[in-house]
DNA sequence: TTCTAATGGTGGGAATTCCTACCATTAGAT
DNA sequence: ATCTAATGGTAGGAATTCCCACCATTAGAA
């Protein structure tokens, strides 16, 4: 259904199949400005990007940030208020904080007429989602060994990396984003940055219906280590396969329980 | 400048100077939706999606694809009309049709108010898609040449490549586009894809400023065999090194010509 | 011819989002 | 104590976008 180009008068190739309008003509937004907000704003919190006990930006910043009302920042904070994410100063220095701890999964943040009816995710669904990731994961930590980094990005790994190793198991989710985002960082670009990002919330959501076991944990960090080495060595070959094996891991997880 | 977290009264690691909130925190929309509608169109157009002589979905059935109103998406036909790329023909069997031959470059398609500047784009932007454009493009061949593809997935491609091996000059972006877009979607991974088709198209804004000289065209015909061929014998490590040494092509000459 | 169904064209009102002020609160500086 | 500056809180109007119903046109079917 919803075939696009139903008849081919004089069509130049006829390779059709797929390949056809209805590949770019999906949805322009992922929602309302509003929704969106909110699913940013909690982003930076679930991967910790902002710690607990941190601050967000003020409205004013978030609004020019996202390129957006600050009325529709408001209406998100509010959300994220009213879920729990965070508590709301006034004042100077005031602001929004996060609360501290975070709360666990489960996002039933909505609006009055809310038409998201939370889509089942299919086999199919995490099979697509594991590629992506392993591609742009895999191709972060890659370009990230082949740049020439900085002292101070350097420390940034190695600290980061630390992190990993001294995290507790409820802050693991958190910090383990936070060394995936920093190596994604590492690559140079922003907008891959961003993808990773995106990918790795999408993977999370999934990842909040399995248990993380502690072997899991211990074996994930030994990989952690191989990857930083391997980037801050330079060697581009090893951190891609170093990456893939590390990806390897959850895809086979993800795959067990939903797939 | 537009430091989010300036101060760390307690936080945890003190990693901070990029890491923190602004990574995800940049504009959630790249416009309003009639812009981005125009935009999707157009591309659909220009990647070759809808061939000239073609129609495109009827209003409605684009309003639903977009996931925006009728009223937008009217809007937005009718910019591509004052453009030059459509023509509007009522009644049952009518519709809006692809101009052929489609109007080349140039995209001074704006309304009344439009607030936005052209922004101009930097070399680090021209780095930072590149980064990306190699990242999904490399991973999507390793991925296209790791599937278990079918007889009518390798005869497509075959025949996409002829395609790209007799195209005109002016034909060439549109049945290049085709090609790549195909050697995405063979990965399987229609997330994958649709990042594939979202960064070509930023791609190609930037190539519409250059020239294409025909023994770039001869070059990267030959390059795209050596990679269909790849894919077609599943050498996923031959995949992506070819596609890699492709796109490095014309990576030389967008740097050279706007890094 | 006549009818049918798909398609573009139009209009009114609602919802969302944006814009631009201005007010209220608060920690620190003076 | 007072002032300052940054911040959240509030309000009104404008612009954009959406939704829904209905009209006009047209190719093909009956």
């Amino acid at each position: 259904m919803t075939n696009v180009t139903t008849q081919t008068p004089d069509g130049e190739g006829m390779i059709g199949s797929s390949l056809d309008g209805s590949l770019l003509l999906r949805p322009i937004r992922g929602g309302n400005a509003y929704e969106e907000t909110v699913e940013r704003l909690l982003q930076t919190i679930r991967l910790g990007l902002v710690p607990p006990g941190e601050r967000l930006a003020a409205e004013r910043e978030l609004a020019v940030l996202l390129d957006v009302s600050r009325d529709t920042v408001r209406d998100a904070i509010s959300a994220l208020v009213d879920a729990g994410f965070v508590e709301v100063r006034r004042g100077r220095y005031g602001g929004a904080f996060v609360v501290d701890p975070v709360p666990a999964g489960s996002r039933p943040i909505a609006r009055s007429g809310s038409t998201s009816g939370s889509v089942r995710t299919t086999p199919a669904d995490v099979r697509d989602i594991l590629v992506l990731r392993e591609v742009l994961e895999v191709g972060a930590a890659a370009h990230a060994a082949g740049q020439d980094l900085t002292g101070t990005d350097r420390e940034r790994l190695w600290a980061t990396l630390n992190e990993t190793k001294r995290a507790t198991p409820e802050d693991y989710r958190r910090v383990d984003s936070r060394l995936h985002l920093l190596i994604a960082e590492m690559s140079g670009s922003p907008s891959l940055l961003t993808q990773v990002a995106a990918c790795r919330m999408r993977i999370n959501e999934l990842l909040d219906d399995i248990p993380l076991l502690p072997p899991n944990i211990a074996h994930s960090t030994d990989q952690h280590e191989r990857i930083v080495l391997a980037i801050l060595t330079g060697d581009q070959h090893l951190a891609a396969d170093e990456m893939r094996a590390h990806l390897a891991g959850s895809a086979a997880l993800l795959r067990g329980f939903l797939g």
